[in-house]
RNA sequence: GCCGGAGUGGCGGAAUUGGUAGACGCGUCGGAUUCAAAAUCCGAUGGCUUUGCGGUCGUGCGGGUUCGAUUCCCGCCUCCGGUACCA
């Protein structure tokens, strides 16, 4: 075997890692631990990505270099496997959603393998497994227990084509996130969980954590807290015969000299009885269309304010006037208290309605321009009684202290969070370990029944009754004595919400986990995943956390101190157009505004490439037309997905993993182009016949003494190496690496050494191939063993360096002088440099700035 | 709209605390090897200008600070991601 053979020594080495069981990770004190995560993946039958191999192979070069540092690694590989795609595979097919899940587990954990990740699979686990939901279902007892959870009879999103409700979360744009359905607003019966109960304590540990910036942000935007007061407006005397009042919240109790209305939302409890004979029918109606549109619709309709007046009045608590009281469904039923003082002046949303109906605009705040927009700057206070003249933030405190001594308010602190919606309809899901008791309480299962089992059904269907799927397993359902079981399942994150720590003691059927390997293991030290989890399953993840850490079952307050989301890879299709009724074949180039055409797409693959001068243009295969490239996220639709199975065929898992890396920085999205791939492809292939001939070693390799050139490219490249993979700089460590060998192909002879070395700095990266070469440097064990280079400081010293001289701030030369040369020798050398005289000449120098081994720069005049 | 991130050759991308912009790779051009091609090896490669040395312009745009700005400050533009009537 002279050639470079990926297809023949990766699966050798992926035989050799798994029957060494090269990372097992066991307990080990005297070692320092280090427990490196991935999102596990759905295996959804669609199999790998190259988004996955991005996400996994930048996350085993992390853990290898780790191991080869010396740290007690542990990374284990699992999978998610409850879900609603399989379920609805499983409809269609009638196959069982265990055998789906089986295959597709079979045929991911084949391509990850190929992959060459190092997983310690003897912790494999699946959430779909009644040894592993057992726990879940321990869990949610425990949340149960703690009346974190429980049972609402309140509208909730639900999706008809799905045939189940859907958290606040999973609700896109009035769409489901999965499958992209429209979703309506329906009261149903549902269990929540009380996370709202941990919203501050998600809120500020976020502070402790080693996150992007960009991901606690949107956390924290999703938590939504928000400062404020609640003010309570009496409703006139005129208009209700019984004393009521209406709270509202509000940020800027400063504005409410200028509150001129006020509106409910229409779900409001107070709506009916203050609405007034004249308004009934108009406020029914209203109320009706609200109710039935979905969030979608009144989302859509955002730009346009609607609303009815109810006919009632207010009495502004600061000022005694009478202020009308309107319905509107921009305002929330869910948020503060459902109704708001309405001050159009300083609220943007309240003036376009003031505007479209006409109420009175007051200035309370001094700036901007009231007749045109609604001024929500700072400034000071107008028309505005005890608070006259302050700026707004005094104007805050005051009123507030006022309210609160006069018993018309007090401060106030609202969430955007809602508390989870945490019951589907579906079958594929963890049952609730929960009897419905016939006089309508309910009752948490023993532990000592875990797990409830999912039970056989005929048919993945609600029944007739179009109750959940679980209510045609009747004897399941009926089983207990005194009751019913709970026929709804949890939803996906369940099982995703605590898998980190399963992994830590995957076998235990005495406890959810020892106490004495969460200790040692956690928290998670290194947790890589896409940007698509940013609220879901991290935040739902966190509060479970908690809850655990409450129960005294782990002792972190945070599962995972330092996450990192891998960019997301781009496919390339080149673009053409097709006029609408001619078909006519059409460049981007040919378009014009009077042209009806649709948008097409050549993938990669089939492009017809034209050279010309030194470009190369796209063209269609079968037209004479130039094709624009696109780049989008990759899409079965979009026809231009990679697949990784066939990389890996054409190039082998080591080149697979190394330009996937090489494209660009880690947690930055990069386009995928399959031309690129010769390039890392090439580097693979030149260590390779720089060290290997024929079965053994290449001719060039010998021992002895490295010069001094070589010593100093090689510790630098130790240094680069080191540095750029332990802040997960990959692009930057492989160009280092092609750096060294393309200095080592300029030498004559290669020292045994200098490719010992290099092949270690290599193995996270090209492990196979590291393996191979380290075997047949004459080592038995495998490289994993050998350790991490050190780079010696003193190696990398020269003896001259190229110095850039500047006059006036333009480089004008460069002149070969020591690093550490004093300003003299800097400033003579320089003078007697021939393409740097004449910028001098003639000139007076004013100064000079001289940065050893940076820079020399003449100031003149 | 708001929040977060990014704009650098034909392309993907480098550049430590402000200090020789374009590392590494793709592509292109030239050479070697070959009967020939592929593969491989060596070299060149930002634009304009110059026979050449060189000159000049160049990191989205416009200003500023500085001996010196891709990097810092002010004001814009564009793109990507998130979010959206949250009072």
């Amino acid at each position: 075997m002279s050639e470079y053979q990926p297809s023949k020594i990766e699966p050798k080495w992926q035989a050799f890692w798994e029957e060494k069981k090269t990372f097992k990770a066991e307990i080990d004190k005297s070692k320092e631990k280090y427990y490196v995560l991935d999102m596990f993946p759905y295996p959804s039958g669609n199999g790998l990505h190259v988004g996955h191999v991005e996400n996994y192979a930048g996350s085993d070069i992390f853990a290898r270099y780790k191991m080869a540092k010396g740290f007690n690694v542990l990374h284990p590989m699992g999978w998610d496997s409850f879900g609603l795609p399989t379920e609805q595979y499983a409809l269609k097919t009638g196959i069982h959603p265990k055998e789906i899940t089986e295959t597709n587990i079979n045929v991911f954990k084949k391509q990850l393998k190929n992959l060459g990740l190092g997983y310690d699979w003897d912790r494999e686990l699946r959430t779909s497994d009644p040894d592993y939901y057992k726990w879940t279902q321990w869990i949610f007892l425990q949340l149960y227990n703690r009346n974190l959870a429980y049972i609402a009879e309140t509208p909730v999103n639900w999706c008809p084509e799905l045939g189940t409700v859907l958290a606040n979360e999973e609700v896109q744009d009035g769409k489901s996130e999965v499958g992209g359905f429209p979703v309506i607003r329906k009261p149903m019966r549902q269990w929540m969980l009380r996370i709202t109960e941990y919203a501050d304590r998600l809120l500020d540990d976020l502070d402790l954590l080693d996150w992007p910036e960009s991901l606690k942000e949107m956390q924290r935007n999703w938590i939504g807290k928000s400062l404020g007061a609640e003010v309570d407006f009496k409703i006139d005397p005129d208009s209700l015969d019984t004393q009521a009042n209406i709270r509202v919240y509000t940020t800027r109790p400063d504005t409410l000299f200028g509150a001129t209305y006020m509106v409910l939302s229409p779900e409001h409890a107070l709506v009916n009885l203050i609405t007034s004979e004249e308004q009934k029918a108009a406020v029914e109606t209203y109320i009706k269309t609200a109710a039935t549109k979905s969030d979608r619709a009144r989302s859509d309709d955002s730009k346009e304010k609607t609303g009815v007046f109810t006919g009632a009045y207010a009495i502004n608590p600061v000022n005694d006037t009478k202020i009308p009281i309107w319905i509107a469904d921009y305002v929330l039923a869910s948020y503060g208290t459902g109704a708001i003082m309405a001050v159009p002046a300083h609220d943007v949303r309240d003036y376009a309605f003031a505007k479209k109906f006409d109420l009175p605009i007051i200035q309370v705040v001094s700036g901007g321009n009231i007749e045109e927009e609604a001024y929500t700057g700072d400034g000071l206070l107008m028309n505005s009684g005890l608070i006259d003249g302050l700026a707004v933030p005094e104007a805050k405190a005051k009123i507030s202290a006022w309210l609160q001594e006069e018993g018309l308010g007090q401060k106030a602190v609202n969430y955007k969070l809602r508390d989870w919606l945490f019951s589907r309809q579906r079958y594929w899901g963890e049952p609730f370990p929960i009897i419905l008791k016939e006089d309508g309480t309910h009752a948490a299962l023993p532990e000592e029944m875990l797990p409830l089992c999912l039970p056989e059904v005929e048919d993945y269907k609600p029944n007739a009754a179009g109750e959940p799927p679980l209510s045609r397993a009747i004897d399941w359902v009926n089983a207990p004595e005194n009751g019913k079981r709970e026929t709804n399942t949890m939803p996906q994150w369940a099982g995703s919400c605590w898998y980190y720590l399963r992994f830590l003691d995957p076998d235990n059927t005495k406890m959810v986990i020892d106490p004495e390997k969460e200790k040692y293991w956690m928290p998670v030290d290194l947790y890589v995943g896409g940007t698509e989890h940013a609220v879901l399953h991290l935040l739902y993840a966190r509060f479970w956390h908690k809850v655990l850490y409450d129960c005294g079952v782990v002792t972190t307050k945070e599962p995972f101190q330092r996450i990192v989301n891998q960019g997301m890879i781009l496919g390339i299709a080149y673009e053409y157009y097709e006029e609408a009724e001619t078909k006519k074949v059409l460049s981007w180039k040919d378009l014009s505004d009077d042209l009806s055409t649709l948008k097409r797409t050549v993938h990669a693959d089939d492009v017809r490439w034209v050279v010309e001068g030194d470009m190369r243009k796209a063209f269609h295969p079968d037209h004479d037309i130039e094709l624009l490239p696109l780049t989008e996220k990759m899409s079965k639709s979009r026809g231009n997905v990679v697949n990784p199975d066939d990389v890996i065929a054409e190039f082998g898992a080591d080149t697979l993993r190394m330009y996937v890396m090489f494209m660009g920085p880690f947690e930055q999205s990069k386009p995928w182009d399959t031309k690129s791939v010769t390039g890392v492809s090439r580097f693979v292939n030149r260590i390779w016949r720089l060290v290997c001939e024929g079965a053994g070693l290449s001719d060039k390799i010998a021992d002895g003494e490295m010069d001094k050139d070589t010593l100093r490219v090689l510790h630098k490249t130790i240094k680069r190496v080191s540095e750029d993979t332990e802040n997960l700089r990959f692009n930057t460590a492989i160009a280092a690496m092609m750096e060294c060998v393309n200095h080592l192909y300029k030498i004559d002879s290669v020292p045994t050494e200098c490719v010992e070395t290099l092949t270690k700095l290599l193995a996270p990266y090209a492990p196979h191939l590291s393996e191979e070469l380290w075997e047949r440097l004459g080592h038995k064990e495998s490289i994993i063993d050998a350790g991490w280079p050190t780079y010696n400081e003193a190696f990398l010293a020269v003896d001259t360096i190229e110095l850039g001289v500047q006059v006036m701030g333009k480089v004008r030369g460069t002149i070969q002088i020591a690093p550490d040369a004093s300003e003299e020798v800097a400033v003579a050398a320089a003078k007697e440099n021939e393409t740097i005289i004449p910028h001098l000449e003639g000139k007076t120098i004013r100064r000079i700035i001289y940065k050893e081994g940076r820079i020399l720069n003449f100031v003149v005049s």
